[in-house]
DNA sequence: ATAATAATAGGAATGATTACTATTTATTTT
DNA sequence: AAAATAAATAGTAATCATTCCTATTATTAT
């Protein structure tokens, strides 16, 4: 994998922000510096950064979004603004469960916590 | 609501597997008693079927599944056939946790738990 | 600097899903 | 039971996200 510079602004445009972006987005932003840039261009790299570990793909509902942050970790998601938040629930303790149980062995697990975030609660 | 010979075949479609079908899938099926059918009269009830409460759209990748099973449960995904079994993981404990921590309330919990079932794993 | 080839822009193609519309069909009213 | 009504349908076009194609451009090794 050479150097370009489309993809080291890809890179640098999904690390920058906490916002899990669409390709879209990014395709927007990167316009900004790379007038001509091709949606192409920044879907095959997302792909790539995500092969070389630079990055995680989630999927939401049925878009695809962007994760610079690697490690293991899960999302709250609001029904109401549909904003992820990161959160880390670092409990293993279901992995030989699950194995015992159904001979399965578990490599990741992708939660989603579907509910309301501070901003969107009813106040009671 | 009233009721259409369409929605009927396709509800029992749905409720007779558990493979967690695709609307396509339900499609070809569909076909086979009514030849005449369209996709989208598939689509259009088979959202209309989860908003009465009779199934529930699982969001694999980025492909829509359908399930009988509304009851709460998980599924272990099998990286390599993509098969999805149904499990029940009935842990509420994280939902107080998260409120404290996040001011989130939790409505469901979508876990999708990938890895490799009985069928592939490699004998060790 | 040149050759080799990975990466790109631009646009066409694909696949899943939704929208549109004239017609059909289930229900309600008479 | 026939007519009135409105929901549902078939068929097709449109949309949206994503991938594929190809001639050209840019990066890296020699």
């Amino acid at each position: 994998m050479r150097f370009s510079h489309q993809r080291q602004t890809i890179r640098e445009i999904v690390y920058k922000t906490n916002s899990h972006p669409t390709a879209d987005w990014v395709f927007l932003e990167a316009k900004k510096s790379i007038s001509n840039i091709s949606l192409g261009t920044v879907y095959r790299n997302l792909k790539q950064l995500e092969k070389s570990g630079d990055l995680k793909t989630i999927y939401d509902g049925n878009i695809a979004r962007y994760d610079w942050n690697t490690e293991p970790h899960n999302h709250l998601k609001c029904k109401n603004c549909g904003d992820l938040i990161d959160i880390v629930l670092s409990d293993k303790s279901i992995h030989p469960k699950i194995k015992k149980d159904f001979k399965f062995n578990v490599d990741k697990v992708e939660m989603f916590i579907i509910g309301t975030c501070k901003k969107h609660a009813k106040h009671s």
